[in-house]
This record gives structure tokens, sequence and C-alpha cells, in this order.
RNA sequence: GGGCCGUUAGCUCAACUGGUAGAGCAGGAGACUCUUAAUCUCAAGGUUGAAGGUUCGAGUCCUUCACGGCCCA
């Protein structure tokens, strides 16, 4: 890429005035012996802590309770020899009354003089205005970071959704709804490795960079290690070296992280999420199932407080029991189909308009029927039981039916948060699959799964049957929060440059 | 990959069938000691996403491109 090609950076943009006007009140405070950038401001009391305290103080009341607070100033008033002035921390808004008759002449003008967006610690005593406000009445401040840009609106925020995805901060800044969001998804991943620990998961960390990937149907990143002049794989799931910790003896083990699929974006796709997978010894997908309605309702639980939510005005329950139905039942339902007459594949195809791909086999199909008309029927939770073993390499064969695997997945108001299945532990078995993939490969599948002869070796050594289970994080806090999509339930989604 | 829509001041938005690009907030100067989207006065702020084209004249019409949104594959 030429130097001409390279976008122009941020801080090469030409200066606005706002920006010089902001970087000439830099220079006169320094001049004035003032520090824009001093070190730390100890004694900050948060401003939850400090309006929880005079809840319901009477208005025109005064106190005796001095407080330091530290925040931006995301409004101001002015009122010629006093000001009200808004202080934001993360924990809410507080309003400063500032008075030249207390603070001096001089101290009072540099105060007025602040820019919003500008960070200041204060000092003053709590008391309610005639209209009722807790407010600070403020015999002290210090600057504590100039800011050097001006921040979004302060009535209408930003709502521009592609500055709001690029500049996070501003978004974080301006808007409180988006603060939340991100405490929820917080709470969201720490209620996960609660529930987890407490029923006896040990939390484990496998490698993100793999020499061969896989554990899924998906194309991976390859990056290059330079020492080791070879390439790697970002990995695009955890499965195999959990399945090893179970071979290893473990029995129940979870990791919760990064995964990278190759793929496009969209609303329910970014091409590195956080996900959640855990394998538990001695048991099946029918534990697992139970596993994940109770992980998911105490989820719910502790980060909202209920199980219920609401969903474009349907109400949906995430207390278990969730409804279970075989996949085959689900789309014979939605679509008169009944696959173990084996539709053919342009049947299939028929079913969903369009017409069938040379590379798509029948298993992928499939899981396009269920994709695209199943799916975004299933709101209230549901599993969905019992899948063909074309789509699923690593899944146990049923076992009652045939040519299915036992495995099934999750769905939550039209969106699937999870995959789960008993897993395959037979070595020769999985070689077989193994083969079969290779195959689709060879037909051009992209997404089919390499050759995994370490991970058929640790199987050789023994592995108890198992259930194990993937939730994917960001489409679960797509769920418990109603974002609209899945960039909005992560800080910062992938865009393009 | 395809279709539709969008991109105007730092932010939020106007600008009719093509006819001198406006407002609110923010910023500047000033007034104001209980305001809270404070109020009032004055002045300033623009390569209308980029590049071409049509036209006497383009924010507006046409083409291409970039980025984003929605829908489809």
């Amino acid at each position: 890429m030429s130097d001409a090609d390279q976008p122009q950076s941020e801080s090469e943009r030409p200066e606005s005035h706002l920006v010089a006007e902001r970087r000439r009140k830099l220079e006169r405070l320094r001049e004035a012996g003032v520090e824009p950038f001093p070190h730390q401001f100890e004694g900050r009391a948060e401003v939850a802590d400090v309006t929880a305290a005079h809840q319901g103080l009477a208005a025109g009341s005064e106190t005796e309770d001095r407080y330091r607070v530290a925040g931006r100033i995301a409004a101001r008033r002015g009122h010629g020899k006093a000001a009200f002035i808004d202080l934001v921390d993360r924990s809410g808004r507080l309003q400063l009354h500032a008075r030249e008759d207390l603070l001096g002449e001089e101290s009072f003008e540099r105060l007025v003089g602040l820019d919003l967006g500008d960070i200041v610690g204060a000092e003053g005593v709590a008391f309610a205005t005639k209209r009722g406000e807790l407010s600070l009445r403020l015999d002290g401040w210090t600057l504590l970071a100039k800011s050097l840009r001006p921040p979004p609106d302060k009535y209408h925020g930003l709502e521009d959704v592609e500055l709001r995805q690029r500049h996070r901060e501003l978004d974080l800044i301006a808007n409180p709804e988006t603060r939340d969001l991100f405490r929820i998804r917080a709470a969201v991943i720490s209620a996960v490795r609660e529930w987890l620990d407490q029923h006896g998961f040990l939390e484990v960390e496998t490698p993100v960079l793999q020499p061969l990937y896989g554990g899924a149907l998906a194309r991976p990143f390859i990056t290059h290690h330079n020492a080791l002049d070879r390439d790697l794989y970002l990995r695009i799931a955890t499965e195999l070296y959990l399945k090893r910790c179970i071979v290893g003896g473990l029995e129940r083990v979870y990791e919760l992280g990064k995964d990278f699929r190759n793929e496009g974006v969209s609303f329910k796709h970014n091409p590195e999420f956080t996900m959640v997978e855990w394998y538990e010894a001695y048991a099946d997908y029918r534990d697992a199932a139970e596993r994940v309605e109770q992980l998911v309702s105490h989820v719910a639980e502790r980060v909202l407080g209920t199980t219920k939510i609401t969903r474009d005005g349907v109400e949906i329950d995430l207390a278990p029991p969730w409804r279970r139905v075989t996949l085959s039942d689900a789309i014979r339902e939605r679509t008169g189909l009944v696959l173990a007459d084996r539709p053919s594949r342009e049947e299939l195809a028929g079913a969903m308009g369009t017409e069938a791909d040379a590379a798509e086999g029948w298993g992928k199909l499939v899981d396009g029927v269920l994709s695209k008309l199943v799916e975004p029927e299933l709101v209230q939770p549901t599993f969905v039981l019992d899948y063909p073993v074309e789509l699923s390499p690593f899944a146990k064969r049923h076992r009652s039916a045939d040519g299915l695997v036992e495995r099934f997945e999750a769905f939550v108001a039209g969106v699937e948060i999870g995959n789960a299945f008993t897993e395959l532990n037979d070595p020769d078995e999985q070689r077989r699959r193994f083969e079969q993939q290779a195959e689709e490969l060879r037909r051009g599948d992209e997404e089919a799964q390499p050759f995994d002869e370490a991970f058929l070796v640790a199987l050789e050594y023994g592995m108890p049957p198992t259930g194990g289970v993937g939730l994917g994080i960001d489409r679960l806090v797509m769920v418990l929060t109603g974002a609209p999509n899945l960039r909005e339930a992560v800080l910062f989604p992938a865009m393009r440059s």
C-alpha cells in the first residue's frame, strides 16, 4: 500500500476551529501555572454513593456532608457570578453549584472557562436546590484532564451507527444505554463463570494459535510464526483441545474466550466472537440440555433479576424446562418435508426457493432449511434435537435413530445461542468422520473439517462418554439485552476500513 | 455477491419540481447568583462522502467508487 492509499489518520485531519480553541485554552492554563494532566485525585466518592446517601433530601435543604467527586463535565449553565455544572462518572450524574463568592474570582472564572468533556475533580458540601436536585456547593476543584476535542451533542448524544461503532468511546461518553449494555455483558460473563464453577467445572485455557484448526465447520484465519517459519491457524473452536482434557481425566472443563471464523459479517456474525464451551464426562446431550436451560435461566436471573424477557412484544420465559423438538419434526411442521424419506437435494432447495448448489451436500441443505425457515420461528426457548450425521462430524450416532446423531441446537428469540452433542468417543468412527470431511473438502466445501491425527490418537487412549456444549456469549448478550444485532453487543465490532 | 436507502457545520437535523446551503446544540464575545435541553444579545462556523458527467446553473439529475444501514442470496 502506498502512502497515497493510507487513510488520513484522525490526528492529521485538518483541525477545526473547535479543536484550535481547546488547544488555546490548554496553553493559557499552562501559562497560568495549571497542570492540565495531573497524576491523581485522592479521596474520591462515586456519584451514585453521594446520591444514595441523600435520597429524598427535601428541596432547599442543607447538609454538612462534604464529598470529593471526579468525572467528565457533561453540561454547564452559567449565571454570571454562579454556574451549574453537570459532572458524570461511571455511576451517574451529579450537579455541581459553583459560586464566585465561595471559590474566588480566579478559580471561578477558570472553572466556568472549562470545556464540555474536560475531566475534573471537585469538592463541596451536599445540598438540595429549591427545585429539589441534590447538588454539591463547590469550595474547590482541580482539572484532571483537558479534553481537546468536542464531545457529542449533550442532548441528542451520538446516534450515527457507524460513528458509534467505530468510536465506541464516544458512544460510551454520550449514551448511558450503551454503558448499561456493556455492564450487562460483563455481568453475563461473570454469571456464566459463576454457574460453571459452582457445578464443578474447571476453567482451562487452550491454544488460540493452532497448528491445525477444528471443532466446527468454518474457514479459519491463517497467521505465521516467524521463528518456527510455519503457518498457524487462529482457533475456530476450543472443542478438540477440551476433549483432550476430558481424555486426561479432568472430567468437567470449560473455556470462555474468543474464537475466530473467516466468514462474512452480518447482524449475527462477527469474525471474532466470544464463546463458552464446556464438556462433562459421564453425561450425554440430554444432560447437556438440562445444563443449558439451567445456566441460561441462572444468568438471566442474576443479570436481569428475572427469567422473563420481552422481544418484539412477545414475552419469552427462559425458566426450565425449554421446549424440545426433533429437527425432522421442526422441519415437517414448517415445510411438510419428511426427512426420514430422505427428500432429495432438489426438494430441500425448492423449499427454500433456490436451486441446489453442487458444493452443498444433503446435510448442508438441511442446515439451510433449518436456519432460513425454522430458526426465525423459534422465539420461545427451544432445543432442536437429532441432526443428520453429515452435519456433525464430532457427535455420536443416535442410540435409536438411523442416520442421525445425538445433537441439539438451542434457540431463543429466533437466534441460535448454543450447540451441543453427546460427544463421539469411538476413535475408529471418528476417523471415518474425518475421512468423510476430507471428501467434503475435496468437493470444494471450504468449511469442512481437516483431518486431525493428534486428536484421533488422544481418543484412542479412551475418552469417557461425554456431553459437550458451546454457547455463544455475544448472542446470549444480544438476547438478554434486546440489542438489535450482534454488533451492538460487541464493543468494537469489525468494520471495513 | 444482488437490490433498496443513506452520507450536508464538531453533534442532531433542514433545504419543494435544479436557482445565493439553514437551524438547534456545542464553540467565540457579552449580560445574568437556584439553573437543569437554562435564558437573552451579537458575531463566526461548510471542498454538501470522493471522482467524473449533464446543465447557463447541481446538496438536488446521471455514472463510477468508498463507507454505513436494511432486505435478499
